[in-house]
DNA sequence: ATGTGACTTGGAGTCCGTT
DNA sequence: AAACGGACTCCAAGTCACA
C-alpha cells in the first residue's frame, strides 16, 4: 500500500505483528495458520508483513484460528 | 454479501450495530459520522446495516471518529 | 517454511439520485 | 435524517511461480 498515509500503514503493520506473535505462541507455521483460517499461505504471509488492508471477515477467521477474540488483534 | 456464510454475515451485522450504537450515544447523524471518519455518507449507512465487509483502515477511521479503541468495535 | 512480484476477479468504497 | 438503487472506480481477495 504505497499511497496510504503513514498512520494507516502503521495500523496494518501492527495488525500483522500481532498475528505473527500469536501464531508463534501457538507454534504454528504460516501454512498451518492459513489452513486453520481457510486462507492462502502467501496471503497470510503478506498480512503478517503489513501489506494487506484486511477486511472484517478475514479478521474474524484469523482470530478464530488463533483462539482469541477478534478485538485482540487490533 | 449474499454468498457469505451465516456466522460471517452475523459478524458484519454485529459490527454495524456497534457502530450505530456508539454513533447515537454521541448524538451524531450518519452524515456527521461519515464526515468525521472521512468516509461517504451512503457507505456508513450500509455498514450500519451489516451489508459491508469493512477493511481494517476504515475500522480504524470509524473507531477514531467514535472516540473508542478499534478493538471496541468488534 | 517464508518472501515477493505479478496477476485476475469480486467487492469495497464513491457519487449521483429518489423515496 | 436515513434507506436504497444504479453506475462507476479502485483496491481487497485470492492464487501462482519462483526465489
Amino acid at each position: 500500500m504505497p499511497t496510504a498515509p503513514d498512520d494507516e500503514r502503521v495500523a496494518l503493520s501492527a495488525f500483522g505483528r500481532r498475528v505473527r506473535e500469536l501464531r508463534k505462541e501457538l507454534g504454528l507455521s504460516q501454512e498451518e495458520l492459513a489452513d486453520r483460517a481457510d486462507l492462502h499461505r502467501t496471503y497470510v504471509g503478506s498480512i503478517e508483513r503489513g501489506e494487506r488492508n484486511v477486511a472484517l471477515i478475514n479478521i474474524h477467521r484469523l482470530a478464530k484460528a488463533l483462539g482469541v477474540p477478534p478485538g485482540d488483534l487490533l
